[in-house]
RNA sequence: GCGCCCGUAGCUCAAUUGGAUAGAGCAACAGCCUUCUAAGCUGUAGGUUAGUGGUUCGAGUCCACUCGGGCGUACCA
């Protein structure tokens, strides 16, 4: 519907010269009446025109050229708003569409051909996911399930990296833990793996080997089996969760191909590098960074950050027309190093969408529970999600803004989780299959051949809010926003609640009947469909 | 010190990216089940949007400063 006022605009620019430059930008008000939608044009040119902005209002309605059937009335309202008011006729023909689409409803093309890459979780296996990590995980899926709606073919991508210090440290405490379990005593230092799942690692190595790896390097069996028992815990979290990614990128990978090396070798052909005390420094200065960065230290090991922009690279040799890294805040100071290094390389880093997420404070008893891998002193997510389910977490996650420093307080999501906004969401999706059901013992059918008898306030509301479904979507890819959808979804399931309590199927005639029942299996299709894309189950029976 | 993020009802958070009277859910109070699921609905109460100034037709949103909190600020990742 917003195509058509943009046409109807377009005609208009001939007729007034004014507006032949001027983008038309509309939105739906807050405020229900103020019409379907609302146009701020006229304030706008108010200034340029000399006019007051109600005139110029007045002279734009009374020049467009519209239909009756789709238009019913146009007003001037405020300081100089343009309110568009549709037809009932024009309005409920959303049902139809949604009935006819049915799961696809919602799904655009706009993106159409292109690939992307959501790049999430990838923690290193050094220990179980937390509930620290659950944002990240649940967030990444659920933006990879938006991009998909709207067009995108997305690959789901876990970056890991099996070497380096906290790998070796992880190996020497398996070893360590291990001939503890055989009876030696051991001293155990302070910032090795306190946890327990580090014991239980060395007791299967004990099942499996026996004492026959005392002597053994901790880094050849003790890492290795570590890092497979660990990620195997880290997929069955995600797999718990609905959550699969498509490639597990391993850093080694990008030294096994010679990519470090070259891109080495290229930022010293550019003179972006420099030997200093025995390191190699990355100019970051001459690309309007603050200051240089190490890049290989004196050891002759690379800093993270060179394979981290190695791996960049090799993501836009893969044709990604768009490339999402979800962070958690605690790599906002890295990014720009990396954009540094693309932009070095030639790459073009608009492709590029990084989106940094505030932790999540985590609440027991109204205490703040600091979470340390290495400490032992963490809730795992897999915990979390056994005690509240897959739907909960998922939802609670994805409910608010990345940028926002929510607090989860654990108490409460176990004792009071009845009180979660996702049951809501499901309660309505449910009661409308209970009505499907009952239906069929009444001899009612799924109508709209009398569409026109939805004529209450309740109805009407309802389907104005089914309409703003595919926009919602497209706004939410557009900004990488999951929680809207969760935002406009809590408000549908208030109208369809508020519609079922004043709006009866069962007693009413028959073709308004069949009319409310095309409505409520609309809004059953829109309810799981959006729920679909969180990643949330739509349950038939509550 | 510097950089990024945040500060909205008692609590947890929204607010169509600068729009109209700042909204939901919990919690509180008062109501609604002989008819499709009361995990629901109706109503009441709750606000100087941390503070001060600025930008303009118009600011929770943009700019500056102040206060308060989170995360960084490695030859750790």
């Amino acid at each position: 519907m917003k195509n058509y006022i943009l046409s109807i605009f377009n005609d208009l620019s001939n007729k007034l010269d004014y507006l032949q430059n001027q983008s038309i930008l509309l939105e739906v008000p807050k405020n229900t009446g103020h019409g379907d939608l609302s146009c701020n044009i006229a304030m706008i040119l108010s200034k340029q025109l000399k006019k007051s902005p109600r005139e110029v209002a007045e002279e734009i309605i009374s020049s467009l050229k519209y239909s009756d059937n789709i238009i019913n009335d146009i007003k001037i309202a405020g300081h100089g708003f343009i309110n568009f008011y549709f037809t009932d006729s024009f309005s409920s023909k959303i049902i139809n569409e949604i009935l006819e689409q049915g799961d696809n409803f919602g799904k655009t093309k706009i993106y159409a051909g292109k690939k992307a890459n959501v790049e999430f979780v990838s923690a290193n296996p050094t220990g179980p996911l937390t509930v620290g990590h659950g944002r990240n995980a649940v967030v990444g899926d659920t933006l990879a399930n938006l991009l998909s709606w709207v067009g995108y073919k997305v690959d789901r991508e876990y970056y890991f990296n099996n070497a380096g210090r906290q790998m070796r440290v992880l190996g020497d405490s398996v070893k360590l833990r291990y001939l503890e379990l055989l009876g030696e005593k051991i001293t155990f230092p302070e910032d090795y793996y306190q946890g327990e799942y580090i014991k239980d690692i060395a007791q299967k190595l004990i099942d499996e080997k026996g004492d026959t790896l005392k002597k053994d390097d901790p880094d050849g069996n003790f890492k290795e089996k570590a890092e497979n028992e660990i990620f195997d815990d880290i997929k069955t979290t995600l797999s718990n969760l609905k959550i699969h990614h498509d490639i597990f990128y391993n850093e080694k990978q990008l030294y096994d191909d010679g990519k470090i090396k070259n891109l080495l070798n290229e930022l010293k052909y550019k003179k972006l590098s420099y030997e200093k005390d025995g390191a190699v420094w990355f100019k970051i200065t001459e690309l309007g960074g603050e200051q240089d960065k190490v890049i290989v230290k004196a050891t002759g090991e690379p800093t993270y950050r060179l394979p981290d922009i190695a791996y960049h690279i090799t993501k836009f040799e893969r044709g990604y027309d768009l490339i999402v890294d979800l962070f958690g805040s605690d790599h906002n100071a890295t990014y720009p190093d990396v954009l540094a290094g693309l932009k070095a390389n030639g790459k073009n880093t608009e492709k590029i969408k990084i989106i940094i997420h505030q932790f999540v404070t985590i609440l027991e008893n109204g205490q703040i529970v600091k979470m340390s891998t290495r400490k032992a002193n963490f809730i795992t997510l897999d915990e979390l999600t056994e005690e509240v389910g897959s739907d909960v977490v998922r939802y609670f996650f994805n409910m608010r803004d990345v940028s926002s420093h929510m607090n989860f307080d654990l108490s409460l999501a176990k004792t009071q989780s009845d009180e979660n906004p996702v049951f809501y969401l499901q309660y309505a999706h449910a009661r409308i299959c209970s009505i499907l059901n009952m239906i069929k013992d009444e001899k009612l059918k799924v109508s709209t051949d009398h569409l026109e008898l939805l004529v209450k306030n309740e109805e009407k509301l309802l389907i104005k809010k089914l309409r703003q479904f595919k926009e919602e979507i497209e706004l939410s890819a557009r900004l990488f926003e999951t929680h809207r959808i969760c935002t406009y979804l809590e408000e549908l399931a208030t109208h369809f609640h508020k519609f079922y309590t004043f709006c009866r199927i069962l007693g009413s005639e028959k073709n308004l009947a069949e009319a409310r029942i095309a409505l409520a299996t609309a809004t059953k299709t829109v309810i799981k469909n959006g729920l679909q894309i969180l990643g949330v189950s739509a349950p038939e029976k509550m």
